[in-house]
DNA sequence: TTTCTGACTCGAA
DNA sequence: CTTCGAGCCAGAA
């Protein structure tokens, strides 16, 4: 296994795939797991490269549980009904019960 | 080479 | 309460 030698992206996709179904994250728990808690926009642009790769992005969102990548999606909904598929509420663009779905990296993986 | 932007977050006013 | 600015790393022009 490489470590340093694996771009930060790599680190982020690996975080990513290991979430669970019907859970979430944010780009800053992920940061924070990879102990860049300020690289939280890393994370994101990361995100941008995941495009062709088995990383659930829709699972990723912002600290708010606002979808705020939806956009970068196919359709205007995808990633929310994609949510939703696992059982996630979205209201607004909004996840609701945000601490019942949140996947913390740092408290699981460790 | 430099410069800018970005699917973010936090702290301060 | 709301609004604004700064910082982080990586890729593209």
């Amino acid at each position: 296994m490489k470590a340093s030698t694996e771009s930060f992206f790599e680190r982020v996709y690996e975080v990513v795939c290991q979430i669970p179904y019907g859970r979430v994250t944010s780009y800053g728990a992920i940061a924070n797991y990879l102990g860049a808690v300020r690289s939280a926009r890393i994370v994101g642009y990361a995100m941008n490269g995941s495009h062709g790769k088995d990383v659930p992005a829709h699972r990723v969102v912002n600290r708010k549980g606002l979808l705020t990548g939806k956009h970068h999606f196919e359709g205007t909904n995808l990633m929310q009904q994609l949510l939703e598929g696992e059982g996630i509420k979205i209201v607004d663009n909004q996840i609701q019960n945000l601490e019942t779905v949140f996947w913390n990296p740092s408290d699981e993986l460790k």
